[in-house]
DNA sequence: CTAAAACCTGACGCTGACGTCAGAGGCAAG
DNA sequence: CTTGCCTCTGACGTCAGCGTCAGGTTTTAG
């Protein structure tokens, strides 16, 4: 496929695809005039990709880890990085749901309403 | 206190203090000779900034919600905006969790490992 | 009193993951 | 053959949350 069906099947843009090989983290076959091509197997592959992005893995970390969570070989360096990064998602999730919890304690003091533009704080339920 | 004791307090530096002072996230009285002078409660406002800012809510969003955060009244609008950020954040942390496990997955199959710079995969246990 | 440390206001620099525009070439349809 | 969409390679623009430097004032320690 060519990079307008990848990019349309994999949610991102072209542009996206582009950086990805600049990056060295998606490769392409080059047809005679030099348009990209790709194989199936290159939607999840972007997807993958998008999603450890959405972690907070930098490019320059993906081009390490990326081949290895695709072949499953790694050398013992690679699998501390990647437990340390998997360390530091779990990391974030713990903050995350730290600051959620406290948004929900927030919300819950001033859950019951009146109507539009009008305030309210904690003890105006019902108001006068 | 001044801003610097704040920066050291919080655990920010004094560039972001004055950065947040700009977006309007953190008020400050001035001296007469136009220091800047920030109460105790500074510090626990300045760290919820940091970990709404790693939330990932942007400095405009802050700016609408920081203030109900710590007095606790709130507008029927502004309920909705932060309901919605919550959402958001606990979107985020599916996400991650999504993966985290799928790194687990990884890990995992490749947990059993030989010496530094070995390499190793799948079926690599206790290698001949 | 003086030197160091802390503070002030601009204002430009940086990083990362792209967006966007320019200018040119490829490719199937009518 | 030309219309129109897709693709190509640069290369500069963007945005946010600060870092950092310049050049000057204020506060503090000795």
């Amino acid at each position: 496929m060519r990079i307008g069906e990848l990019a349309a099947k994999a949610g991102v843009s072209v542009r996206a695809l582009r950086y990805y090989e600049e990056q060295n983290l998606l490769a392409s076959v080059r047809s005679p005039s030099g348009q990209r091509q790709y194989p199936d197997s290159a939607v999840d592959r972007v997807q993958w990709i998008q999603q450890l992005y959405a972690a907070g893995l930098p490019s320059r970390t993906l081009v390490e880890l990326l081949p290895c969570t695709l072949t499953g070989e790694v050398t013992i360096e690679l699998l501390g990085r990647l437990t340390a990064e998997r360390d530091r998602i779990d990391a974030r999730i713990s903050d995350l749901v730290n600051t959620r919890d406290r948004l929900d304690g927030i919300i819950a003091t001033v859950t019951t309403v009146g109507a539009t533009g009008r305030h309210c704080s904690p003890g105006n339920s019902t108001a006068s």
